[in-house]
DNA sequence: TGCATGACCACATTAGACATTTGGTCAATT
DNA sequence: AATTGACCAAATGTCTAATGTGGTCATGCA
């Protein structure tokens, strides 16, 4: 039985259910059945435990966005599954959940610290299906660093925000104004 | 001396300095000449007197947002024009930056409310402007309202949040970006 | 003997009794 | 009739004792 497992394992779910601020040490030994002095022979602190659930976190959302890809589809569909997916996963997954609301409700700033290192690696994602579009001359040339920011500005934009006003939207409704705004423009010929 | 007036004048001017929660009735009172009862004859409470500083805001973002149109201009240099000169104001005007502050930092719930007002009222006076440019034939037909809600997240990206992790833009570099993204669009003729 | 442990400590956080401030009223005044 | 500021209840802030928490390390088990 896999100590460091069963610890990481512990910290998941608390942190998951309570938060970064109501999770205590002496909790996840409790949960994961060691010593409290265990975990710091596997983590240096608290916030170091919590910084490599994070990074397991962020590997699991890489490989859930990978695994909508589909070769055979055009990079718009492919690039609007990817962003669907990540930020669905930030939305409903547990955890990420949890510590927007702590975030939101609290400032924790371990909790602001972990959102803003999930905004950079979508950024840093987006940037690389992009360049490799770009390559592909899929798209056009373009800064793949501002246009990833805007791709995932939008896309929080319609899950998160319209619905804090409006009734929620659907995945192709979203996929349509995609579409409709980034792929094809707004103007006529004209202006 | 109008009493109403120096009342509306001194609210003005403690609600951009110390915020809703921190301007009192008592200090609006000093700062106006008046006694503290007189503000409760023109106004039913404090939060109502906080409502009418905001009407008479939301008129003058107006009216700074129409000066900037030129009708020898094209709809999409206007349109940027409008939207730059509605979020600058809400990025430097004093009483909405204050309040942008109070919200963050404090959570308190009227100054949430009236930044909650001020975007929707720049998303009805760009749906307006957008449906009249429809009519006219500038732009191709779209939801007004969802356009205009894009239009404004994009803004509200480009103008606060991109500055969080990188140098600011410019003026004429948001210009553009809105030309290549939402006025052109993304796609090779391909996909 | 080496590794896991939980009692222990310094410090952070909370609770709650008490003091102060504040929104709103209204009898007195002009 | 219009204005005012002393007044009040309720909200907010302050102070301190008590409780909780992250992190350590001497102890003891395998």
């Amino acid at each position: 039985m896999d100590k460091r497992q069963s610890i990481m394992n512990a910290a998941r779910d608390s942190f998951g259910m309570f938060g970064y601020k109501a999770t205590t040490m002496d909790q996840v030994a409790k949960i994961a059945n060691v010593g409290k002095g265990t975990i710091y022979t596997f983590f240096t602190n608290k916030e170091e435990l919590f910084q490599q659930i994070i990074l397991e976190l962020l590997r699991d959302m890489k490989s859930k966005a990978e695994a909508v890809i589909d070769d055979n589809e055009h990079f718009k569909l492919n690039l609007h599954n990817s962003l669907f997916v990540l930020l669905t996963y930030r939305k409903d997954h547990q955890l990420t959940a949890k510590l927007f609301q702590e975030a939101k409700e609290m400032g924790t700033k371990e909790a602001k610290q972990a959102i803003n290192e999930m905004e950079q690696a979508i950024i840093e994602y987006i940037k690389e299906k992009l360049t490799a579009a770009i390559k592909k001359g899929f798209i056009r040339k373009c800064d793949p660093e501002v246009t990833a920011f805007v791709l995932l500005k939008i896309y929080i934009s319609f899950i998160f925000d319209w619905e804090e006003n409006h009734q929620p939207l659907e995945k192709e409704q979203i996929l349509s104004y995609f579409d409709e705004y980034i792929f094809k423009g707004l103007a006529l010929s004209k202006c």
